[in-house]
DNA sequence: ATTCAATTAATGTATATACAATTATTGTAG
DNA sequence: CTACAATAATTGTATATACATTAATTGAAT
């Protein structure tokens, strides 16, 4: 595949800005790709997978949903279906917070433990499998994509 | 903002990999919301604005479903329907191949040109603004992205 | 020429995203 | 205490994505 420019069959760019947004865009699909792949046949989207994650990070501490909301990567998708979704294959509870009926606890569960024990592995393989760079350069890129945002 | 850690509040990753990966994520996240701000006022979405581009890159010869499809950062996405929308906003052209009746020739229109004509300067205006890079960091940023997918 | 396979686009369905509007609860000012 | 504002989550709606299926046309083999 190689370069971007033969990747999408374009051959220039306005100016260095544009072609690094291209660049970002079209690696965020061909990642999401994979992963998709490995989640798929669990059932389970990227982004649940990664609420599932967010959740396991509490250690046993319930988030509510505007925490969890914070902590996703898509920062304004819509947290309460997810939670939705993953309740209904209990990955997850949700209860009424008892100190403030507004807010909900929300938990990971053992199941929901389970999968992301099984799912992890996998996905560190795919991921070895699919990103060509070395420690140093992931460490360089991990820089670079921190610098960008400010 | 600055590092991925204080960014989704998550102090560790399982290996340099995934810490890329969410980077990476993250970062595209940050970069569409931009984007979309930019767009939404013109009532267009990134992909759409995309295809427009893509048009625009044929100088004048159509272009098929099929090949839009292949230029498109989202690459399985839905270009068919992409251009359904396009053509109710007489961005594009959408007509029946004539040597070959199962292709559709797809070209963008004047007012499609104009609109991308406004919209450019717009985003290269905030794309240095939310960029924090200089050129050597983003022609370094191109080359690992680039790697990355081998 | 007929049948079957391949190509191309369109359509169907489920999920996710983006964002507005709504509902329920809590906090606060008068 | 009541009214109003603020908070938290849910729901509604439109669009987009992902992927499977279908429909139409063309190409190829017998």
């Amino acid at each position: 595949m190689g370069k971007i420019e033969e990747a999408i069959k374009q051959t220039q760019f306005k100016d260095v800005y544009n072609k690094a947004v291209v660049n970002l865009l079209y690696t965020h699909s061909y990642l999401v790709g994979f992963q998709t792949a490995v989640l798929k046949p669990q059932d389970l989207s990227p982004e649940q997978y990664n609420v599932l994650r967010i959740l396991r990070g509490q250690q046993g501490k319930p988030a509510t949903i505007a925490a969890i909301q914070e902590r996703m990567l898509n920062t304004m998708s819509n947290a309460s279906r997810l939670v939705d979704k993953l309740k209904a294959k209990e990955l997850v509870k949700r209860d009424e917070c008892p100190e403030n009926r507004r807010k909900v606890d929300v938990l990971i569960t053992e199941k929901g433990l389970r999968l992301l024990e099984l799912l992890e592995p996998q996905i560190a393989t795919i991921n070895k499998k699919v990103i060509h760079l070395e420690e140093s350069e992931l460490d360089l890129l991990n820089g670079l994509l921190d610098k960008l945002r400010g």
